[in-house]
DNA sequence: CTGAAAGCGCTTACAG
DNA sequence: CTGAAAGCGCTTACAG
């Protein structure tokens, strides 16, 4: 078993002082290029690493930043999380994950304790909760404390932080255009997220596209029993044509619905809705979806924390707009 | 804004010295009850809190543990993820996440960070790339450096460590009994991990439930279009009558191609596989999996891990199995 | 009951 | 070119 080797006792083993060994391991000027060599060649052989908690407390960082995710199990920020770790990773930072379940008071806690001072900045998607109780207070002290956030997806907030997100309402707006432009007359809208921001902009998208208020379709509902019961109603009641669904839970369900109820897509029913580029392919049939990149939120999201780390942010606070794409699948097989 | 107020900053706001406040916040008995009081309401006042730093290199404990994961797209990982991070949160401790994305060098370069004393333990799945060359140097290596290791999900290794997984062998042997009690007899075994330890261990499982060589069905690649013509001559050629998946891919391409092809289930093949919970239900038809609670996974390795690092574990090291379920939906509807 | 001192492992301005 | 000293923010054994 080996153990880590220190500054001091490299210096002891060298005869020289700590300070010198410091120096020469960072190729300061002052040291002689002979003595640099010593150093170094007795601090590979001993692997030597400096211990990093020591060095954040000297320069007063540390070198890591937060990444709070309301839902790891929504791959979605699974993927978003994989582009963060990988812009982390060339940084060299460490990304200290926090989970909050959708809950506000997991929220509240992961913030104050990030206040306290453990990471040099933070990434954060608001929970749910949070937006339904509008309770913002724990994010705006967090700001006060003058820690660099960023906010991504979850962006619909007036706070003065850097944003990464898409554009809902055009989105939703531009599908919703696709559909009626291929001849589609009731075209519906599933969501289990409708009291949140990012869904109240796409069904809003929806419903400016639309030409009168009768043409408005929806199934929303937050619990699954009663985004079924809805959703069976547009399916069979109403017989919606085609449907926009705003997240995973209402498109697996609606395309589960119509297999349940022989309702043919795309023959009888078109659908787009939002899923991992590793499912929808996979579904039968495979269904048509928003591609958001979720990973390149994630590798945006970085570039601003760490700009705005480094000071290298104007003073003005940045919103970056990441273009998505509709993949058309088997469900919307014009 | 705020800025965070130090110990130093207490003490001369207090006239008390720094050590007389460090004591009193933490309620030495060496302190007045009337001091303590004192110093505890400023520090509320001014929402005073410890340097995690500082508190971190005093005590050589970095109060953080590292967690390696191979693929976060995978919804297991990101299940695991997700039982880690509840249990951190209980004992206080921050999770540093590092994706390996199954390569060697990568995990390597992890590993390597790791040993330089980041944290005070580490839960890692050996990559996909790692397990294929064998190359095992850089774990013992941070095995030596007397990091406490914990490895799950991918425990087939020797190695002086913790494991917490499932038992993959066992797990595909009764699967495959329970198929063959139901009348069936032409089983395959469709596998993207067949390189695997893992895979490796279900495959064996299901040989040994065999009655005889020729009932041996496997298509087997880690490439998608190869993996997809060996699974339809299994489907076309053999007629094969029911198919053990290992993993989310081969389930998925199974589901999908039975639906390309007319193949009917559970009339005409019976499916068990591995997907996670909120996608085989939704599926059409929906398909029968085995549930590796990989949230329980996840907390386990952390209570391993917590108990390892804090000296309660027993000389020898420990392997915890989780129980797994088979849960049958339509792709089984005997 | 309180405080001065040492020290965790490093970096860096300063002196020589 | 090298080293002693101060300091990052804390904790704790020791002295008073």
């Amino acid at each position: 078993m080996k153990s880590k080797i220190t500054l001091k006792e490299l210096a002891k083993l060298l005869n020289v002082s700590v300070s010198t060994v410091s120096k020469a391991l960072h190729d300061s000027p002052e040291i002689s290029p002979k003595t640099v060599e010593r150093v170094k060649e007795l601090a590979a052989l001993h692997n030597y690493r400096p211990n990093p908690v020591a060095v954040n407390l000297k320069s007063s960082k540390s070198g890591t930043i937060g990444v709070i995710i309301p839902n790891i199990s929504n791959a979605f920020f699974a993927e978003v999380l994989s582009g963060i770790e990988a812009q982390a990773q060339r940084d060299g930072l460490q990304v200290i994950t926090y989970i909050s379940n959708e809950s506000l008071d997991r929220e509240k806690q992961i913030v104050d304790m990030l206040t306290s001072g453990f990471v040099d900045g933070v990434l954060m998607a608001i929970s749910e909760e949070t937006q339904r109780q509008g309770e913002y207070d724990h994010i705006f002290n967090m700001i006060d404390y003058n820690i660099p956030v960023v906010l991504y997806d979850r962006i619909d907030f007036e706070m003065p932080v850097d944003k990464v997100g898409v554009d809902d309402k055009k989105i939703f707006y531009d599908a919703t255009k696709i559909l009626q432009a291929k001849g589609l007359k009731k075209i519906g809208i599933a969501t289990s997220i409708h009291h949140m921001g990012v869904g109240k902009l796409r069904i809003t998208g929806y419903k400016d596209a639309l030409k009168s208020k009768e043409d408005f379709f929806i199934a929303n509902s937050a619990r699954k029993a009663s985004l079924k019961e809805k959703l069976l109603s547009l399916l069979l009641d109403k017989k919606v044509d085609a449907l926009l669904c705003t997240d995973f839970e209402s498109t697996m369900m609606a395309s589960r619905l119509a297999y349940e109820n022989n309702i043919r897509i795309p023959r009888d029913l078109k659908i787009i809705g939002f899923l991992s580029e590793n499912i929808a392919g996979y579904l039968s049939p495979s269904i048509s979806y928003i591609d958001q990149f979720p990973n390149k939120i994630g590798v945006k999201a970085m570039d601003l924390l760490v700009k705005r780390i480094n000071g290298l942010s104007s003073e003005k606070y940045n919103q970056e707009i990441i273009d998505t794409k509709l993949v058309h699948l088997e469900s919307t097989d014009f």
